[in-house]
DNA sequence: GTTCTAGAAC
DNA sequence: GTTCTAGAAC
């Protein structure tokens, strides 16, 4: 094989449709194997595009049918849009384009490095409407140099909820998961 | 992408 | 002494 097999993870799981949490023509939306969040999706192209720095204009169409597929997992799950990010990772490490459709809770045992925080809540992650932006503007999506992965990724764990900046990891995870539970709280209260 | 673990940080 | 991070993985 020509990449590591850890690379194809995602082009397996796409291939077994009992896997498929919903489908069209098209793509397919999947639960993202080590989920970062209480909800964490994936949507693949059954197309095989490597990542997003093969797309072009032309790919539009199929992206904005991706995009219906995020926005049908969320309902489905009987959950709301703006309690989710919808974007790409701006230097992806798994093979086949995939578009996260993550909540924005971060609440996860999966959720374990700096990298991990940064990866979705620095420019590491191009949202979604941004990528159209760049493929309307550009015909292509721009790849950041190391030395901004490098920076991005080791920036400070700063909460996505409120200014906290936290010292480590563990203290980041603690911090989530309040808000999490006052959210919780909130939301019984309401009932 | 994750696992493992040496050595830094506390 | 324990917790935490960061780099190798053939």
């Amino acid at each position: 094989m020509a990449t590591n097999s850890w690379a194809n993870g995602l082009v397996k799981t796409l291939k077994d449709p009992t896997t498929h949490i919903i489908s069209s023509n098209l793509a397919a939306v999947i639960q993202d194997k080590y989920a970062k969040a209480k909800h964490h999706y994936l949507v693949l192209p059954f197309e095989d595009i490597p990542s997003i720095f093969n797309l072009t204009s032309q790919h539009i169409s199929l992206l904005q049918e991706m995009h219906l597929l995020a926005l049908n997992v969320i309902e489905v799950k009987g959950q709301t849009q703006d309690n989710f990010l919808i974007g790409f990772h701006n230097q992806p490490s798994m093979q086949r384009l995939h578009l996260h459709v993550i909540s924005k809770d971060f609440v996860s045992d999966c959720l374990k490095t700096k990298k991990h925080w940064n990866s979705f809540n620095t420019a590491l992650f191009l949202n979604y409407d941004d990528l159209i932006v760049q493929l309307n503007e550009n015909n292509k999506v721009k790849r950041l140099d190391s030395v901004t992965i490098k920076e991005l990724s080791n920036e400070d764990l700063k909460c996505n909820q409120c200014t906290y900046v936290a010292k480590n990891m563990p203290s980041l995870k603690q911090h989530l998961l309040e808000h999490y539970e006052k959210k919780k709280k909130k939301t019984i209260n309401r009932e």
